[in-house]
DNA sequence: AATTCCATCAACCGCCGTAAT
DNA sequence: TATTACGGCGGTTGATGGAAT
């Protein structure tokens, strides 16, 4: 099959994937628009990029899903929602396309049977918005969790404030912070051993003045903690 | 054995944000 | 500042293979 301007399209042949792991190989990733030229092949670079990413690229891990990794995609979909390249970042050698796959051919059945078991009360969605992105912005960056009309905001540590001027993407890390111990992330599983930094992140009403109402979390929490502290709802707030 | 149904997952499509010009 | 090109993302499609009839 070819599209429009002469490209194949469909199933990659065992052929095409030789040429392109070859390539990579020995130029690494990246330029895709100029990787089917020089690698010799008849794709589009989205095309060549998506089937490095997602099936050529050794680093992938193959293989049915465990329970751990279930279990911390079912809590930061939770979290996050469908942002599956993030949730991807938390779980080694799986790529943004599997976790999607796996979500909607297992586990959204798999909670679908098991929520009607639950107070509708706890099934609401969590969206993780990274805000702002710009460097320009008065407030450096920070991340809002909001659920429905509650917010929680992580407020930029002095440190945080001067690398400022970091790459945007290393702005925006948002949930890396809520997994303090990178013992646990190779784990992967003891996401519920997950601390706030102590100092910098509060909780607080943000239709007040930043300084008041400020209720500071200097101990461990756990995830378990953090969505029953949204889930009960106990914080007015507005989108800023 | 043939056909239909269903689940899975690789790949495509369209959109959006960012960088380059 | 506006435009264009590119890369990355999430939603969706469609090919495939196994199970059920």
């Amino acid at each position: 099959m070819q599209n429009p301007q002469g490209l194949r399209k469909g199933a990659w042949t065992d052929e095409e994937d030789t040429l392109l792991r070859r390539f990579i190989e020995k130029y690494g990733e990246g330029k895709w628009d100029q990787v089917p030229l020089k690698a010799g092949l008849n794709r589009s670079g989205e095309s060549c990029r998506l089937r490095w990413l997602n099936y050529l690229n050794p680093n992938i891990k193959r293989g049915e899903f465990q329970e751990d990794e279930a279990d911390l995609i079912i809590k930061m979909h939770k979290l996050l929602g469908n942002r599956w390249s993030i949730i991807a970042g938390r779980v080694p050698g799986r790529t943004a396309n599997d976790i999607k796959n796996y979500w909607n051919s297992h586990l959204s059945k798999k909670l679908q049977s098991s929520s009607k078991n639950t107070t509708p009360e706890l099934q609401k969605v969590q969206v993780l918005h990274p805000q702002p992105r710009s460097v320009h912005s008065k407030t450096p960056w920070y991340w809002l969790v909001s659920s429905n009309h509650k917010q929680l905001q992580k407020q930029p540590s002095e440190e945080e404030q001067r690398d400022t001027l970091k790459h945007p993407e290393e702005q925006c890390m948002g949930i890396k912070d809520l997994i303090s111990d990178e013992h646990d992330l190779n784990k992967k599983t003891n996401v519920t051993n997950a601390k706030l930094p102590p100092t910098n992140f509060s909780i607080r009403n943000t239709e007040t003045l930043p300084s008041e109402n400020t209720m500071r979390l200097d101990n461990d929490i756990t995830w378990e903690d953090l969505l029953r502290i949204w889930d009960d709802g106990w914080m007015k707030t507005r989108r800023l």
